[in-house]
DNA sequence: GAATATTGCGTAGCGTGCTACATGTTTTTA
DNA sequence: TAAAAACATGTAGCACGCTACGCAATATTC
């Protein structure tokens, strides 16, 4: 076992992932959900279940569960789209809108704690690292075709 | 949104993940399930749960269906210890046993093809500041006690 | 226009992560 | 020795990942 890096990946993507959680627990959101949430209420257009599924490389049957639980919580709004009307079309109520701030506040505090002793070269330096695994890899995700990142 | 590293962390792991399941779809192990195996069978002693849990810094619920899963895949055998009868002692079967070689170098070959082309200076580099992250993050993994490294 | 393919979503079923609670066994304390 | 604390495991129940399958709506092809 010369470097397991893997190692390293599971437990730090387990620590955020616990972190985010704690953070995010007071509004009755789990990490997930947050970012789901934060990505729907900062669209210029209601996005579709679809949008999500590319946006956070998820599969279907995943964000389905997701937004069934944001919707049962009162915090979005799933309506069919008027012109095709496979799509269904995700809106934010009231109750979701107001998470907002926080939220975005929260997520963010976090994200910074991790890296609160790096200087600005490592942070880059991290950045470009993680990207070249994740290119390594080339799962991208799940078995989806690429598309022009948006 | 500054520098989502969450985002590229939750990417990257769900990658590893998902590329070692595949490399041990043909073993009938999954990621977990193939880590968990190498641990047991490079042990001096028979591992219990307990162990498991420490070094993976997993529940123990988590550990328990993994072994439950090994168990009725015939590649271990769990019988309780004879002087602490608290304590389950994991035995890996012949089945098992056979699995090693491959499986071990189908790990490690997924981890080199994660950082393919980097340097030994990135390599060193990105293990370090996975290790500072998580440190940074403090939760170590779960709410558990430390424990000198093994 | 009719048959076919594609697309978007839903559900079933599973593995892996968690918390919370229960059980039985040791160990410690009184 | 008896009561209490600590410890290892088990189970219930949930969130969130996945694959595989099915259905309805749209697009494409003939």
């Amino acid at each position: 076992m010369a470097t397991p890096y893997g190692y390293f990946i599971r437990v730090l993507e387990k620590g955020t992932q616990q972190a985010m959680n704690n953070a995010l627990a007071s509004m009755d959101l789990t990490a997930a959900q947050g970012h789901v949430m934060g990505f729907i209420t900062h669209r210029s257009e209601p996005p579709c279940p679809k949008d999500i599924e590319e946006k956070f490389q998820l599969s279907h049957p995943t964000v389905s569960g997701i937004l069934s639980r944001l919707e049962q919580k009162g915090f979005i709004e799933m309506r069919p789209d008027t012109h095709d009307r496979r799509c269904k079309r995700i809106y934010v109520l009231p109750k979701g809108m107001e998470l907002d701030e926080t939220m975005q506040q929260t997520i963010r505090a976090t994200e910074e704690k991790m890296v609160k002793d790096f200087t600005e070269e490592e942070k880059t330096q991290f950045e470009v690292l993680l990207k070249r695994a994740i290119h390594n890899l080339d799962i991208s995700g799940c078995r989806r075709r690429h598309k022009e990142e948006s």
